[in-house]
DNA sequence: TGGGTAGCTTACCTGAAAGTGGGTACCCTC
DNA sequence: GAGGGTACCCACTTTCAGGTAAGCTACCCA
């Protein structure tokens, strides 16, 4: 699939203009912690305990309020276990699923050539 | 090309560890507006001035600073014209074309879906 | 009675990111 | 000689993402 920016322009308007939902959702999916969790949610379900030690050096506030943001915007399905002690898991949606398609040709390339971008040392 | 986060791993080390310049590239490349300097500039070369047209709300400031974290990386070149009026020309190199090639379908994606996954309103 | 566990929320505070407004240099046009 | 265009840089200010730390629920264990 060849995509151009032309295109893009079609299907969705203004990608470039201030406020318009693609860099709201581009926001989100980009942040810091965002690309992390969602990432971690990839291999599959996982608890709140099992994040916070997946995602190295998030603190609990990011981890819960990132969530919340993925949870609104229908790519991560919490589900909560009325148990004691309680346990809450946390999944991607299909919707999810078909954005870390597109993600994870991405990460793995930046993956495999990130030293050769960061200037030594940086 | 079906990628798997397990393979990532095996490539890349940790990508959940701080700090890693894997982390560091992803904070580039998916800053507020890194992703969208990077988009004007798949169009093809822009100059300075079309480039603060083309992405609507940065600050001079910020694109120069984006400029140069992206040309640092490599993944962008400056070419400057030593006329009057000054000429300055920003393109994509190899690399950032190749990394394009990774995101466009990413940012694609987005688009077509962020009015359904961006709640009414906000 | 007290500690432990899991999954949060709230309040507070800081530091980095980003915005604002100015300045520079050079030449051209009016 | 006033004003405008290009491509910046710098100092100052504001904003907000993010960190820290405490508290809370509700049960179990000892």
């Amino acid at each position: 699939m060849v995509v151009s920016l032309a295109e893009i322009r079609r299907t969705s308007g203004e990608v470039f203009v201030e406020g318009c939902p693609t860099r709201v959702v581009l926001d989100h999916i980009m942040s810091k912690w965002g690309v992390l969790v969602l990432l971690a949610l990839t291999d599959g379900t996982l608890r709140w305990g099992e994040l916070r030690r997946e995602v190295q050096g998030i603190s609990e506030k990011m981890l819960a309020s990132t969530l919340r943001t993925l949870e609104a915007d229908g790519l991560v399905v919490r589900t909560s276990y009325p148990e004691v002690p309680p346990r809450v898991e946390y999944a991607l949606t299909d919707l999810g699923r078909e954005l870390m398609e597109r993600m994870l040709p991405l990460v793995e390339w930046v993956a495999v050539h990130a030293e050769e971008i960061v200037p030594a040392g940086a």
